[in-house]
DNA sequence: TAGCTGGGAA
DNA sequence: CATCATCCCAGCTA
């Protein structure tokens, strides 16, 4: 046996010596060969400070970005680190410069700094430059000529313009380190009515209408503290990165039993204001006099006040101001949590920089703006301080473990003429909308004895024909909400199996759990859509996988759609098998699924969900 | 005062 | 790259 055993470990030094993951290149892409056994880890390591640009099925490319590599500096990484790791994996040598090239990147961070100075009985801001070449660089601009003037020790600056400072040097490729005192609001008495149990169990003495019992989770402590830092200067801003379910509301109420201040909070719509409102009673010891609404329903105020972004973005005329920043302004906020800080809409960015002075958390789950604003999260709202690999949670089982599929499938013969000759935008809704897709979904379903299935799309007229063929019940933005409860209920209930849904999957917070989701369309590259979808039916389930089928149409436009949808996904360590669905002449002989459909399958892995070795990451 | 409908916005 | 969902407000009815 120890002879055996000697042997196991040679091949395997063998292996992980004779092959390294990772190619890098001088371009600054990273070129990730899936195959290699150590490809997993070498994910999870770059992870920190590399994003993703390709996954087809062999050889995945990320690309390390100026500001890939900010977010990984403000989060503790030094460049230092990043070399290490890159050498770790490398295959060949690291291209000569490369790692000083993003250690030069990675040092831009902290020679720009932003700090406060007494004057008097009141406090002005100093820009202040390590070097006198960065200090000429800065009195050069002319974007930044408006807003600085020129001080023995640097540039004073307004206070009203200390966010729009730091977003015009991000644009010049300079990340400011805002040092500069954050501002004391109001007082305000609150705990957090955390359970004492134990983190395993969960189990501790339950309030009366307590639905579980609530513990922080390690994760949810460290994501908190990561923002509050040590309290000094440079800390106290910042955004949280968590999967959806992972509890991000909890981080929040965190930080402000922390900080026992006013607070404002901003949610993307007012069923999210709603369970932040319920969140709070339930998890803390605010009573509901301290809690208010800001919406279109009620306009209230109190020592916390959760508003909805669209009210702040109304205004009674294209150009004029808007009427309800006031609420920004007028009240002593000593804290602003920015719930799904994807979202942030643009003039929202507009009143954030005048507030640098109030404590910052941007909740959310992905960080992706479809809208390349994410230069604007970092500078107004504040950099990463903290994110988790999805696939830690499904390991430590605090998600479900999911296995996604996407399932080709031919587009129908009376279809394949109109296709080819069709515009490029009609082309995408024929290879959506193809018929083909339908009678899948049914076949999965028939060979899925799942009790809570999933079928999300984006076309109302193929919902509607598919819900017909299924029997299911359909829920879209049109659907009366007393009708949705109603829906939702029996689904979650177990009486109603099928539940077919619009978009409103991306946005519903009270939409039931499921442990299989058919994504029979999707919008077309979202990766937060995908990623939202997915979060659908990750709620861990007793030793049980979650599926996540996606149908597309085969060899055309939708499957590039595809791919760029799956990237996000593909960061975190998803993997999508591809099977096609009854696509040559011939009968293909069934390939077992573990669900007995009738696919032929030619990828290599089946059951995909592997994740990667490495702990928590945990970011100071 | 509450509840519905439709237009407009981002 | 267009569809759909969301929200806010005004205006109407009862």
């Amino acid at each position: 046996m120890a002879i055996f055993g000697y042997f196991l470990y040679i091949y395997k030094v063998m292996i992980h010596s004779a092959a390294k993951p990772l190619i890098i290149q001088s371009d600054r892409t990273l070129l990730l060969d899936v195959h290699d056994p150590g490809a997993e880890d070498a994910r999870a390591a770059i992870l920190p400070f590399a994003e993703l640009e390709k996954s087809p099925e062999h050889i995945h490319t990320y690309r390390i970005t100026p500001l890939s590599l900010w977010n990984a500096a403000s989060a503790g990484f030094t460049p230092g680190d990043v070399a290490a790791t890159l050498n770790a994996y490398s295959r060949y040598e690291v291209p000569s410069g490369i790692s000083a090239g993003f250690a030069d990147t990675m040092a831009r961070y902290g020679k720009i700094r932003l700090r406060s100075v007494s004057i008097g009985d009141g406090e002005e801001l100093i820009l202040t430059m390590e070097d006198e070449t960065i200090t000429k660089e800065i009195a050069a601009a002319r974007s930044l000529s408006d807003y600085l003037v020129k001080t023995n020790e640097g540039f004073k600056v307004k206070l009203i313009d200390r966010g729009t400072v730091k977003q015009e040097l991000i644009k010049l490729g300079w990340p400011v380190q805002d040092e500069a005192a954050l501002r004391q609001g109001e007082p305000l008495e609150v705990a957090l009515k955390e359970n004492h149990g134990t983190p395993e169990t969960g189990i501790g003495p339950q309030r009366p209408g307590s639905k579980r019992s609530f513990v922080m989770r390690d994760y949810q402590i460290e994501a908190a503290r990561a923002v509050l830092g040590q309290g000094g200067p440079g800390t106290g801003f910042g955004v949280v990165v968590l999967p959806c379910g992972a509890g991000k509301t909890i981080v929040g109420m965190a930080v402000i039993a922390v900080l026992k201040t006013n607070t404002l909070i901003l949610s993307a719509n007012v069923a999210a204001v709603h369970q932040w409102i319920d969140e709070l009673l339930d998890k803390t010891t605010l009573t509901r006099e301290q809690i208010a609404e800001y919406s279109g329903d009620s306009k209230t105020v109190a020592p916390v006040t959760i508003a909805t972004y669209q009210i702040l973005t109304w205004r009674p005329d294209k150009t004029g101001d808007f009427p309800h920043f006031s609420l920004f302004r007028q009240y002593p906020w000593g804290l602003i949590i920015y719930d799904e800080v994807h979202l942030l809409p643009a003039p929202v960015f507009r009143v954030t920089a005048e507030l640098q002075a109030v404590r910052r958390l941007g909740l959310t789950a992905t960080l992706i703006r479809e809208d390349g604003a994410e230069d604007a999260v970092f500078s107004l709202v504040g950099p990463k301080r903290y994110d988790v690999p999805w696939k830690d949670l499904e390991r430590k089982g605090w998600i479900a473990e999911a296995i996604c599929i996407e399932v080709r499938l031919d587009l129908p013969d009376k279809l394949k003429v109109p296709y080819a000759v069709a515009g490029k935008r009609e082309k995408y809704r024929i290879a959506a909308e193809n018929s083909l897709k339908e009678e899948a979904a049914l076949e999965l379903i028939a060979n899925h004895r799942e009790d809570h299935i999933l079928v999300i799309g984006q076309y109302i007229s193929q919902l509607e024909s598919i819900a017909r063929l299924l029997s299911a019940p359909l829920v879209t933005g049109k659907t009366a909400n007393a009708e949705r409860e109603q829906i939702y209920a029996a689904f979650k209930r177990g009486e109603i199996p099928v539940m077919v849904v619009s978009k409103v999957a991306n946005f519903a917070l009270d939409l039931p759990d499921a442990s299989m989701a058919i994504q029979i369309s999707g919008s077309f590259g979202s990766r937060q859509e995908e990623a939202q979808r997915l979060g659908r039916i990750l709620r861990p389930k007793k030793n049980k996988n979650s599926y996540f089928f996606t149908i597309v149409s085969r060899s055309t436009v939708e499957e590039d759609f595809a791919a760029n949808r799956q990237k996000f996904l593909a960061e975190q360590g998803y993997r999508y098998s591809i099977q096609y669905w009854r696509s040559m002449d011939k009968a293909l002989p069934s390939i077992n699924t573990g669900t007995g459909a009738d696919f032929a399958d030619d990828s290599t892995v089946v059951s995909v969900v592997e994740g990667s070795d490495t702990g928590t990451k945990v970011h100071q």
